[in-house]
RNA sequence: GGUUCGGUAGCUCAGCUGGAUAGAGCGUCAUCCUUCUAAGAUGAGGGCCAUUGGUUCGAAUCCAAUCCGAAUCACCA
């Protein structure tokens, strides 16, 4: 239990004693009191004022009294201020805080486990990653990771879109220009190598439309009938009747992509329980149209394609089959949806995907109700903005995508840059270094990535995403650093004492307590950025402490071994929100 | 046009279930390393919280309208 919602619950508890009125806690308003004003919390007054027919100044100085008297060794004494009331919390109670918190329990199970699957990924498989898979697999990675320190039962599962006319495009470049070369051959990773296809598909196919507009066919038409493109819906085709040799390839050249992607996943940390396939789910999905069809949920046009009728939930109709009855996308998704409940039993499932997908996944879930499948209740669509450039959109035409790998790479060389200049670690191996480098331009970029609303589209700045100071990942990393290399010298084998707390003690104690609320506050509204403030605000406090009170040099004994666990406490709750947001906390830098 | 989301310091963002003088970081300027790691700390400067109206003791926060921006409304996935 902790402080703040005891307060609110006394709070509601006394003026029931008091006046007979009954207010319920959670309508109780307290807050952080302001430094300049004395005491720890307030409760907001106002709200109660014109209900109880008291003036605050009276209201404030009974309800104080019966507060106080209600919390015993908690409520120190209490001030009013132009109705608010200040309570100061006892010093024995944030002394019993720093001593009885267990660093290896800082957060308590949730009563409500559930069974919860975070899909995350979900990448094409023609074309490398780049920034914005990065932050979708940052956050599906941060999501699945805040939901287990709470307790849930976590499975992360990623959708590959492996099938389609896309995938045929970098397939008839490949037989076109590649000579039959591989991956191997050049010496390239296999996500790049077929990347770099799709794009010469693309540039061929221009190159074609732009002789057909010259030998005077109209665009429209040109853009139709442009021979590669013809190719590439024939091996569609060819792809969709099992054709052997089309299978074939089409094998083939998934699998140097999904050794690129193997290679790119490990670098940042992203795994998976289990991938599933478009190209295994897809048939799913049909059949339940049928059974939607019996059920009457939909609908078949006289071309005998099928329909949902969405039009009484203020949305348009939705196709969910085609005439020729392939599937399309919805069909894949209702499908994968009841697979995925059933395989697992999930309670409910998250879908990490950009919000350029708002209105499907409101369609998705519709349907799924319709269908009364059993996992239609507990769809939810984390849905995450844009990463935008400074110059505008990403496009891979325009050839302004930021590649997954480059970025990487480059995190990682400036964060090597940085810690050679400061040279702290010259005692470190060369594996360790390397470890050391990674740990930290991974740490840079995830911290960037994380640290904003997933709802909000967020600009990419180079510049600043490269900044190892301030509020980025490294600086918390850094604090966590310190701690280690005082605890290293102090030593962590510690008897404390009672203590009265100077005020940057008891502020730290303050910070460290609510960091169980914090993290509930991010698994309910799937946001780790509120765990990223948090952590900084954290490490921002410890610095400053850091900079007035000496840990080892304290000037007695019994600060010290407080001192030394209040060092423990913060260094655990740091490393535990950073893992949060999956980045690492280096014992040196 | 319909729907949804956004507009807060020069830049990037917090704050939004109404509460005290709207906060950080970066950048700018100025201080602090014979003292536990200066990837740090301290201070200064920087704001008609898009606009207008409403609700009330109180509005960046709620409501309405307007302006600007984005996404979406595909037999692509």
């Amino acid at each position: 239990m902790n402080l703040i919602t005891n307060l609110k619950q006394s709070t509601s508890k006394c003026i029931h004693t008091l006046y007979g009125v009954n207010i319920p806690a959670d309508q109780v308003l307290v807050n952080a009191t302001k430094p300049e004003i004395e005491g720890d919390y307030t409760i907001v007054l106002f709200a109660f004022v014109k209900q109880l027919g008291k003036s605050p100044d009276a209201l404030g100085n009974e309800l104080g009294a019966a507060m106080m008297a209600d919390m015993p060794g908690i409520l120190n004494q209490f001030n009013i201020v132009k109705g608010f009331l200040n309570f100061t919390i006892s010093n024995d109670y944030w002394f019993d805080f720093i001593n009885s918190t267990d660093p290896n329990q800082l957060v308590p199970a949730t009563e409500n486990k559930q069974k919860i699957m975070v899909e995350y990924s979900s990448p094409n498989t023609n074309k490398p990653l780049h920034l914005g898979h990065l932050r979708n697999n940052f956050l599906g990675w941060s999501i699945a990771e805040i939901l287990k320190l709470q307790g849930h039962e976590v499975f992360k599962t990623c959708i590959v879109n492996d099938r389609g006319i896309h995938i045929c495009k970098s397939m008839i470049a490949w037989q076109k220009f590649a000579n039959g070369a591989t991956p191997a051959d050049t010496h390239q990773k296999g996500d790049h190598f077929v990347g770099d296809y799709y794009v010469k598909y693309n540039d061929a196919y221009k190159a074609e439309v732009a002789d057909l507009v010259a030998g005077g066919m109209l665009l429209e038409t040109a853009e139709k009938e442009a021979p590669i493109l013809k190719s590439a819906q024939a091996m569609l085709l060819l792809w969709e009747q099992g054709d052997a040799a089309t299978i074939d390839l089409w094998k083939r050249m998934n699998a140097w992509v999904y050794e690129g992607f193997e290679v790119t996943y490990n670098k940042i940390g992203s795994d998976f329980l289990k991938t599933y396939y478009e190209s295994n789910t897809y048939l799913l999905g049909k059949e339940l149209v049928e059974e939607g069809l019996t059920k009457k949920v939909f609908f078949q046009k006289e071309d005998s394609s099928v329909w949902i009728d969405l039009t009484v939930d203020g949305l348009d109709e939705k196709i969910v089959r085609r005439k020729d009855g392939t599937s399309v996308y919805m069909t894949q998704d209702i499908g994968l949806a009841q697979l995925k409940q059933k395989e697992f039993n999930t309670d409910a499932s998250i879908y990490v995907v950009g919000d350029e997908q708002n209105y499907h996944f409101k369609v998705l879930k519709l349907i799924c109700q319709k269908l009364q499948l059993p996992a239609a209740d507990g769809i939810y669509h984390l849905s995450y903005g844009m990463v935008e450039l400074p110059t505008g959109k990403m496009k891979s035409r325009e050839g302004t995508v930021v590649d997954a790998d480059d970025l990487l790479e480059e995190m990682i060389n400036i964060s090597k840059e940085k810690t050679e200049a400061l040279g702290k670690v010259s005692d470190f191996t060369p594996a360790q270094l390397e470890e050391l480098y990674n740990t930290i331009g991974l740490g840079a970029l995830k911290f960037f990535l994380l640290r904003v609303d997933p709802k909000k589209k967020m600009i990419f700045n180079p510049e600043e995403s490269i900044d190892f100071h301030g509020f980025t990942g490294p600086f918390i990393q850094y604090t966590h650093a310190r701690i280690k290399s005082i605890l290293r010298k102090t030593g962590t084998t510690i008897t404390l004492t009672a203590n009265e707390l100077l005020p940057l003690e008891k502020q730290l104690a303050i910070e460290l307590s609510i960091f169980p609320a914090i993290i509930n506050e991010a698994a309910d509204n799937l946001d780790p950025s509120k765990i990223a403030i948090y952590a900084f605000n954290l490490a921002k406090l410890f610095n400053t402490f850091y900079t007035e009170h000496s840990i080892a040099n304290a000037d007695s004994e019994t600060k010290k071994q407080l001192r030394i666990k209040i060092g423990i406490l913060t260094a655990a709750t740091l490393q535990k929100t950073m893992g949060c947001l999956g980045i690492a906390v280096p014992e040196q830098m």
